[in-house]
DNA sequence: CGATAATTTGACCGCTTGGTAAAACATTAC
DNA sequence: GTAATGTTTTACCAAGCGGTCAAATTATCG
């Protein structure tokens, strides 16, 4: 008989390993399109390549499959922010953190929007994640902008809505891909977008936040 | 008998408009939280007061509906971008913008999340809105602003990029809420932060455009 | 090999969904 | 009033949904 899910012994199988992958996989693929009550069970099964009652023999409920989904993608995404520097150069750091969020963006735009798409529809799985680690997260960064701002490397200005300002801006080429893509016109092929903001987005941060005698 | 739907002799009665916009709010309050797929016509039928099948004498289809919503909201959505005048200040120009952007914001944020929520999942609905209209406003106005950064009254930047920062910092206020209020926290009531973000953005977009000797 | 455990399948269930049919009810026009 | 039209309700599908079950199949281990 089988008590499967999270089996016996523990992690065992390969197979269970390379399983779950690639439903998270698939998952990711469908609940950042779909957001999560328009996606749909049999949508990840096929897109996984397995039969419905087969996912859900790893994974017991959709919610399951959500919750590993955003666990998983939550600390890498908080990843750049977290590499933020107290101690390093202001302008150079704000510039890498714009650069590496439009990396982001441009390579892991699936994890974008599933957040995006989470947050959009009021956050009803990831409200702790939210007040908690990341508050948390952002209160620290907040004080080191702060502190730059203090002893005059930078503007003076709101350290939250700095940080807002970045978020939103980078990841706009992430979850509003097809808007941009039907703004900038066909004829924009290829990722050329993503150099081209950087370049526009450093020179507004860098430029709007330089120190300026008040 | 009724051949109810667009009645025969022309939107006639008062009861049909005034229904049909008791559906249209309701379905404005539904899909802007759940998006297209999330949202269900009870939901919908619920929070407008009828019953389903009385809403659906109205519009026959869940897509009939999104649509009007849509295209009625659509419109009303982009008259700040329309306002941008180019015999203007450049920069009251682009600083009345952004605060008009913020407004919305903060006074239709269900109008902005509707809007999300399609982009979001691929624009299935509005495709043709966007390459069509959108994009022949956005490109009349990213002309005028290369035209002021041309003339030396701004700084030389790409105008697309632009108009995509200030459309992302500011509906990320709407968009993201929670995430804001999260982050934010509790103790911050009320909606200052509104203001204090048209405080920031203001300084980044009017220091960070503002013309340089190269 | 055989036994045991892990995996996969097909059939199924109860609920929700988008939508319909027809008749009851209300309103208006004469 | 009454006839025609407009509106609302009740009852109802058929399909899709998340999820279960038990049996069939496959892998693993001695």
């Amino acid at each position: 008989m089988a008590i499967p899910r999270a089996a016996k012994t523990q992690r065992r199988t390969r197979i269970q390993e390379e399983k779950e992958e690639r439903i998270l996989e698939a998952a990711l693929d469908v609940f950042s399109q779909n957001g999560f009550r328009g996606a749909t069970i049999d949508q990840i099964a096929e897109a996984a390549g397995m039969s419905k009652p087969n996912l859900l023999y790893y994974f017991r409920t959709k919610e399951a499959i959500h919750r590993q989904l955003i666990d998983r993608v939550l600390s890498t995404w908080l990843e750049p922010l977290r590499a933020f520097d107290a101690e390093g150069n202001p302008e150079s750091e704000i510039r890498s953190y714009i650069r590496r969020k439009l990396e982001m963006a441009r390579d892991f735009p699936r994890e974008s929007r599933l957040f995006a798409n989470e947050v959009l529809q009021g956050a009803p799985h990831i409200e702790d994640e939210l007040k908690g680690p990341l508050k948390a997260l952002v209160d620290e960064k907040a004080e080191v902008i702060r502190a730059w701002a203090r002893s005059g490397k930078i503007a003076r200005c709101d350290p939250y809505h700095l940080i807002f300002s970045i978020w939103s801006t980078t990841q706009h080429y992430a979850d509003f891909d097809v808007q941009v893509r039907a703004v900038l016109g066909q004829d924009y092929a290829g990722e050329g977008r993503f150099e081209d903001a950087a370049r526009f987005l450093e020179q507004l941060f860098i430029d709007g936040l330089r120190a300026r005698k008040a």
